[in-house]
DNA sequence: CAGTGAGCGAGCTTCCGCTTGACTT
């Protein structure tokens, strides 16, 4: 055994960290923290100073007993993790969990994963910081207090099942507020004028009237001045302009980037760049920091020297400014700078990488230096004045490699001017005035919010991709399917000496794939606005940090802040929970004009419904849910009216009932006692007796058996892993090598002629009396199938040397928890 | 799985941050 034990976070980190110290050490990771508090229960007892109850998972007790094994047989310990509030508190779980000796036990840091810093680390160990390990557990019992207090509280006012926390109620809060800005946005809008000109030369160039107009006629009016006018340029302004890369990549601006380049989904991105990671081509992935290691600094500069020449090398170090950064790792980057680009990877991952290259690379080269002129054309027949503007580039600087993206969907690329001297004569070539709405703002996406919430100090670099996906399996937000509506708009147009009018078509509100609030959302979100609203204000966190920076420097006491924050916090969850009343977010829309019953429209038992009459009339309410793309908050009586007319009976085909409805799974056609789901363009209320039938035999034609293979039928369909094929009760993927809609026979057998043969090395035993079949699994672990059920083995079982007994034995224990799997997985269907 | 929406009550849900591993329908 060594003689030094070194515990890291990470196991690609102790990888790579093995390589630079000698034989002496060995380094192994702890996979972030191995305590935590028990999440079954609050676990901080708060009438005793808040003492947290921690617990080792059950999943890390292995690895507990292994760390506490080889830290016995050291002679020094060697506690390696980040340099940061979540870094230290690691360290003190592994001293007081591995019950580690105080003489043999050192605490070091470093921020880059160089050779150099790990020695100098090495060379100047010091302690456990307790303040910084107090600053964390004030973090973490905040979080739980919050969490875990509130939580309930919505369990039993709207909906069990809920959740609140200090990160994602702020995320909620955003998109819902958002959400209400566009719905309130009334557009206004107005006529502006573009022309282009044409030069002697007869270069053509754009230009635009600094004024707009506000009504056609005026537009029109100002149109008509133009013709038979002379037009020259009045006023020419040439400057110099530089531009300045962006910084290396954090986390978050890595995924924003990630987001607008390449349509990643924030979580696809961490994937890819864990991958990269593991294989040692990047550095860490989950910073806040832009700082690089002056090694790093060294090393692309010699690379830009050597690609581009030494004009292009300017090296920096750039500042970060997001709050409450801890900076605890480098920013994003290449490992090897000579490293251009990736090949025999996946495609994803080498494009990610290329990013991360090029943005790296560009941070250390120099500005790009411009001309930009501005030009003013005056007309004789009026005074007002076109502007136009282009821009030239001197030395492209860092642009040869990389220019970062923007948000801002309406910017436009300014284009070079030809030459032109004040006094010259321009001839206009046309002229239009465009009618133009002014824009509701942005709806967020999962990267814009990442961005926002970093910008608040609200959420870390390893928590921004959960938090999306939690608000999202909540309910509380959904990718958006608004499909966005046509709007027209009138241009004028002057081409030689008159106006004509042509009325144009545009898409606007498109937000596909944009995060929108659900009913469910909104009403949670009203409710803890209401309720907690210092909770739920955007400076919350900021204020919180403020106290923990306090506790880490030593000058507060992380028990009385908890006190302190307590006091007030629970007696008002007490008050809301005996005095609020319970929250459906009923709106009244009006009177049935039928019964003069009242029609209302809230949240249900089983999702946003609308009703007729009330519980208090003698006469039952009538209820109806509503459809996926209505919402509580937007929905007109009419609306809510016509969902009473459903069913919509159509029909009879081949001797059945057809009709329309609504169900658990959105809008459905049924015939006799078989459903087939609307399509994404269908509305309840329009599809017709042909459509229906249009469907239902589309439908028999997807459920139809596509081939048959040793007499049992083949069909196929697309799940929740992609698009697959069933045979003998046999879930085939179908990967993309194949054409899933154009399947061959010969691709039929040869998908269930390789799952046969990949089952058969996969069987161990099996047992066919018993229907039981034990088989080898990937990583090393085996599985048991009994019918319909599954069970995994942990790695440890060698499931080779396994009796019949043994493995009964192992299915009846696993059927008294069972209940607990079984939920997880009806949930994870959705 | 696609009709529900009363009221009761058992047993459950939930946070944020640090990490990787799980291999399915």
């Amino acid at each position: 055994m060594a003689k030094n034990l070194v515990i890291v976070e990470s196991p690609a980190k102790a990888k790579t960290i093995e390589k630079f110290l000698g034989k002496d050490f060995k380094v192994t990771s702890s996979f972030g923290h191995i305590a935590d508090l028990p999440s079954r229960e609050l676990g901080v007892d708060v009438e005793k100073d808040f003492k947290p109850k921690y617990v080792v998972d059950k999943e890390k007790k292995a690895l507990v007993k292994k760390l506490k094994e080889m830290a016995k047989s050291s002679d020094t310990v060697w506690l390696a993790s980040d340099e940061d509030r979540e870094g230290e508190a690691i360290a003190w779980h592994l001293a007081e969990t591995l019950k580690l000796d105080k003489d043999k036990t050192k605490r070091i840091v470093f921020n880059s994963i160089t050779k150099s810093a790990i020695l100098k680390a090495i060379e100047n160990p010091r302690t456990i910081d307790y303040n910084l390990v107090n600053a964390q557990q004030a973090r973490r019992v905040l979080d739980r207090l919050v969490g875990y207090e509130i939580s309930p509280i919505l369990w039993k006012k709207i909906k069990t099942g809920l959740s609140a926390g200090r990160v994602q109620s702020v995320a909620v809060r955003l998109i819902v507020e958002r959400e209400r800005e566009i719905q309130g946005f009334v557009p206004e809008a107005s006529y502006r004028v573009a022309a282009e000109f044409v030069t002697k030369e007869g270069k053509v160039f754009k230009a635009k009237l600094q004024n707009t107009f506000n009504s056609k006629e005026a537009a029109g009016k100002f149109l008509q001045k133009n013709i038979a006018a002379d037009f020259s340029v009045s006023d020419l302004d040439t400057r110099p302009a530089k531009k300045s890369p962006a910084a290396p990549f954090t986390t978050s601006t890595l995924q924003q980037e990630a987001s607008r380049k390449l349509y990643f989904s924030v979580s696809k991105t961490m994937r890819m760049a864990q991958r990269l990671y593991e294989a040692g081509l990047i550095t860490y992935m989950r910073t806040d920091s832009t700082n690089l290691s002056s090694e790093a600094v060294k090393a692309a500069k010699e690379e830009i020297v050597r690609s581009y020449g030494e004009k292009y090398s300017k090296p920096r170090n750039y500042a970060t400014k997001a709050k409450g950064a801890q900076e605890a790792h480098e920013a994003i980057r290449p490992t090897n700078m000579a490293v251009h680009d990736l090949k025999d990877v996946e495609r994803d991952m080498a494009r990610l990488y290329e990013l991360i290259w090029k943005r790296t690379i560009a941070s250390q080269m120099s500005e790009a230096q411009l001309e930009r002129t501005n030009v003013k054309i005056q007309a004789n027949k009026h005074d007002e004045l076109f502007l136009a503007s282009g821009e030239v580039l001197k030395f492209d600087g860092f642009l040869k490699v990389y220019l970062e993206g923007t948000d801002d969907e309406d910017e436009e690329q300014e284009g070079m001017l030809p030459a032109l001297t004040v006094g010259e004569y321009v001839d206009k070539k046309y002229m239009s005035a465009t009618q133009r709405y002014t824009r509701p703002p942005y709806r967020y996406t999962e990267a814009s919010l990442v961005k926002k919430l970093e910008e608040l100090g609200i959420g870390r670099p390893s928590t921004y991709a959960p938090t999306i996906s939690t608000i999202q399996t909540r309910g509380y937000v959904e990718r958006g399917m608004v499909e966005g509506v046509e709007r027209k708009y009138v241009q004028l147009m002057l081409l030689q000496d008159s106006v004509k009018e042509e009325v144009y078509a545009e898409k606007v509100g498109s937000d596909k794939g944009k995060l929108v609030p659900t009913d469910i959302g909104m009403i949670v979100n009203d409710f803890l606005v209401n309720h907690f609203s210092s909770i739920l204000d955007y400076n919350f966190t900021a204020k919180v940090e403020e106290d923990f920076d306090n506790i880490a420097s030593g000058g507060e006491d992380w028990t009385k802040m908890m006190k302190d924050f307590y006091e007030d916090f629970h007696p008002n969850v007490k008050n809301v929970e005996e005095h609020a009343e319970r929250e459906t977010g009923e709106r009244v829309l009006g009177e049935d004009p039928e019964s003069g019953r009242q029609v209302s429209v809230r949240l249900g038992k089983f999702g946003p419904m609308a009703q007729i009459g009330t519980s208090e009339e003698e006469e039952k309410p009538r209820f109806a849910s509503l459809l996926p793309d209505q919402s509580i908050e937007t929905l007109t009586l009419e609306e809510a009216l016509s969902l009473f007319e459903l069913p919509r009976v159509l029909g009879v085909y081949e001797g059945e009932e057809v009709a329309v409805n609504v169900g658990r799974f959105g809008p459905y056609v049924r015939f006799g006692k078989s459903f087939v789901s609307l399509g994404k363009d269908d509305e309840v209320f329009d599809v017709t007796m042909d459509r229906a039938i249009e469907l239902i035999k589309e439908k028999q034609k997807a459920d139809a058996p596509i081939a048959s293979y040793q007499g049992k039928e083949v069909t196929k369909g697309k799940g929740r892993f992609g698009p697959f094929i069933k045979w003998d009760g046999k879930f085939i993927n179908v990967n993309k090598k194949y054409d899933f809609d154009n399947l061959s026979d010969e691709d039929i057998v040869a998908l269930i002629e390789d799952k046969i043969k990949k089952d058969a090395e996969k069987l161990i035993s099996y047992w066919e009396e018993e229907d039981i079949k034990l088989e080898k699994g990937r990583w090393g672990t085996s599985t048991i199938t009994k019918g319909k059920k599954k069970i995994n083995l942990p790695k440890t079982v060698d499931a080779t040397k396994l009796t019949l007994e043994q493995v009964k034995e192992i299915i009846e224990k696993e059927t008294k928890t069972k209940k607990k799997t079984t939920k997880k997985t009806t949930k994870s269907k959705k």
